[in-house]
RNA sequence: GCUGGCAUGGCGCAAUUGGUAGCGCACCCGACUUGUAAUCGGGAGGUUGUGGGUUCAAGUCCCACUGCCAGCUCCA
């Protein structure tokens, strides 16, 4: 019979399989017959048209680990019999397999099943598929009542759970029997597959990594199951890599970086997910918030300041506390007075805590009559907001319970809204340039019907203004259904750091809907009465957790015009302190963070704590500088310019911070 | 909020079976000071996150609370 083979013909006997044809290339795990991936041990049937999948190209990557997940619960079954299984998916990175245990795992508990797995991998047993009947797995899988749940929702496993499509897909069900070297079975698992030949593969590219309780099927009114992380690579040599980048990401974590640099803190007394911010960290703030106004006012914005707490009335205009009561902070009752019998002699009412700036804005908008001459009116406005973080949720500058965003609201006809909304991309994407990220894509998210106000044309229509000024951006544009906010679509920039994270940066929210709600008018040309479009857009996002964005990409390292100490100038010994002051003086006079060090450390120890505060410019001076007025630079990377003359050194220093680069 | 773990001077850590809380860095004082990541000596600093309990005795065991860490759920 005739298959083809990676786009070659060729003629084989019956009953070949895929591990026939690929004996010779060790990296292939699976194939794709027809498209759809299958265990190399399928026969093939004449016709087929087969591709090698390889371990190193994404689809055999996602195999190997769904193949390590499932070892990892042939080894949790066999160490603890009475463990239930859940869900073992692969992830990006790595998988994870939910059980039902009766104690959590304990890190000890990880090291004995990593040893039980290494024998398991060791044996060399090979994944066995054979097809079952609904009604035979149940009977087969009694003892795992979550298997059984999943084989009653398999006809949508998608919404079943993340993951759950692992386990079940459409069409029939297969079960997995793992058979050692006699072709004995030693575990089964329900699994919809493929899977790697044999568990040899796996050989030492993969490693435990923690354990944690997830909500069985993704819902926090279910049973909580203990899941086991797991990371998986083709080669030891790329899971140390990999773990090496863990280790780069947690040098580089904002919180580790912002004690050592002395930048901000989160003291206990004022509660958890506030922070302060040190002189250090308020430089680099300050110079952050400096630049995004000045490029606010040469882009037309307007500048407004708004009160952080409000009377309840606001946010019911707004609809915010339907949505979102709980994420606020509860109410403070207010100007309620009672006679010395306790009996209420005055009406009090609620007051709250900003969680979002909008409404003022319109408030601000609806102070006075607007005219069509006056549109678009972009509001602009360093706002403060808190919200009422689960305590779980709280994670440095990155979710905290009280920040600010640069948040503004752009009021325009709909005429305007398009051209509107790409200067306004344009605008967003040119500044986070200029703070040094340059990898982008776009994220569209669109309507959860469950989660929405407003008519379905009006949403659509905004919607698609969107997605047409989002493809016009020439950006990847990648869809994200039901991630809208209740009052209006979004488009939002993602943005990939140093080391490959990607984070979500601004949003471009459109909104027809509180207009609406807060009846706001201008007179257009011909006196009519019109509701104007409302825009909403934040750029950081949050100042503090774009601070921390930019602490982590650059480890620390902050580009010149960022750094909280610029220039830290360096004499060779005591005698050259009043010549280097000279030029620390005259770096001051052109507006540089410069500082001398004349303390009473000696020369190399005074290298040492300029390298580990990452000051970008060391300027050091001796005899031989002296003579030839000049000073050297020492830089972060260890790199030297000797005897550089001093109005050369100052005029490096000064473009440097005025070009915002990086040295 | 849920599950698990953790909490010892400013920071990083130590303290045997429950038995006198130590070390390094930073800080203060003194001496030293000539070319690229730690000069030497001395000093000060902690009722061990908070509140209860068990015990002759608690950093250590138990309970509650607060905070932090990981994951889940959530994220306007």
């Amino acid at each position: 019979m005739t298959v083809t083979i990676d786009g070659d013909e060729r003629s084989i006997d019956s009953g070949t399989t895929g591990l026939d044809l690929f004996r010779d290339r060790r990296d292939v795990v699976v194939m794709r017959v027809a498209g759809e991936l299958v265990d190399l041990a399928r026969e093939l049937v004449d016709g087929d048209v087969v591709e090698a999948v390889s371990v190193n190209e994404p689809d055999g990557l996602m195999v190997l680990r769904h193949s390590t997940a499932h070892v990892l619960a042939q080894a949790v079954q066999q160490v603890n019999p009475s463990a239930k299984l859940g869900i073992g998916p692969p992830i990006e990175n790595g998988f994870y397999y939910d059980f039902d245990v009766e104690e959590p795992f304990t890190p000890e508990d990880l090291k004995k099943l990593e040893k039980t797995m290494q024998r398991i991998v060791k044996e060399g047993q090979t994944f066995s598929r054979r097809e079952i009947s609904d009604a035979d797995a149940l009977a087969e899988l009694a003892d795992e009542p979550y298997k059984c749940e999943l084989v009653g929702l398999k006809s949508n496993a998608a919404d079943a759970a993340e993951g759950a499509s692992a386990e079940v897909g459409e069409g029939g069900l297969t079960i997995y029997d793992n058979l050692n070297r006699q072709g004995e079975v030693k575990w089964k698992d329900l699994c919809r597959g493929p899977h790697v030949p044999n568990t040899k593969v796996l050989a030492n590219g993969w490693s435990l990594m923690r354990s944690a309780a997830a909500y069985w099927r993704g819902n926090e009114n279910n049973p909580q199951l203990q899941r086991v992380y797991g990371t998986a690579w083709p080669t030891k040599e790329e899971l140390t890599e990999y773990k090496e980048r863990l280790a780069e990401a947690e040098r580089r974590d904002h919180r580790r970086l912002g004690a050592e640099m002395d930048l901000f803190s989160f003291p206990d007394a004022i509660g958890s997910g506030l922070a302060v911010f040190h002189p250090k960290g308020g430089v680099i703030r300050m110079e952050m918030e400096e630049y995004s106004r000045k490029r606010h006012v040469e882009e037309g914005y307007e500048f407004v300041y708004t009160p952080h707490a409000t009377k309840k009335q606001l946010f019911e205009t707004s609809g915010h506390l339907d949505w979102y009561a709980d994420g606020m902070y509860p109410p403070m009752h207010m100007d309620e007075e009672r006679d010395a019998d306790g009996n209420i002699t005055k009406q009090g009412q609620d007051y709250y805590l900003k969680p979002m700036n909008c409404p003022m804005h319109n408030l601000v908008f609806d102070s006075r009559g607007r005219s069509y001459r006056e549109l678009p009116l972009r509001m602009f406005e360093f706002g403060t907001v808190y919200r009422n973080e689960k305590s779980g949720v709280v994670h440095g500058l990155t979710r905290a319970r009280g920040f600010t965003q640069d948040d503004a609201h752009i009021y325009c006809t709909r005429e305007q809204m398009k051209d509107e909304l790409t200067t306004t991309l344009n605008f967003v994407l040119g500044l986070l340039k200029d703070y040094g990220l340059t990898d982008f894509y776009l994220e569209l998210s669109t309507r959860n019907p469950e989660k929405s106000v407003g008519d379905d044309d009006v949403w659509e229509e905004a919607t698609e203004t969107l997605r047409e000024v989002g493809i016009a951006s020439g950006l990847e544009l990648v869809p994200d259904p039901e991630g809208a906010a209740f009052y209006g679509p979004k488009i939002s920039v993602q943005t990939r750091d140093a080391i490959g994270r990607s984070w979500q940066m601004s949003t471009i929210q459109l909104d027809f809907n509180l207009p609406e709600r807060f009846e706001l008018e201008y007179t257009a040309a011909d006196n009519s009465r019109q509701r104007p479009v409302m825009i909403h857009r934040a750029l950081f996002g949050s100042i503090e957790r774009f601070f921390a964005i930019l602490t982590e990409h650059y480890a620390g390292q902050f580009p010149v015009w960022l750094a909280p100490v610029q220039v830290r100038a360096i004499p060779v010994a005591e005698p050259f302190n009043e010549y280097l002051g000279e030029v620390v003086a005259e770096l001051k006079r052109q507006g540089v963070r410069a500082e001398i060090d004349d303390s009473d450390e000696r020369f190399p120890k005074k290298i040492r704590n300029a390298s580990k505060e990452k000051v970008p410019f060391v300027l050091i001076a001796g005899g031989d500088d002296q003579e030839a007025n000049a000073v050297s630079f020492r830089l972060r990377d260890g790199s030297q310019d000797n005897q550089v003359p001093i109005a050369d050194a100052v005029a490096r220093i000064v473009a440097a911070i005025a070009d915002k680069v990086q040295v």
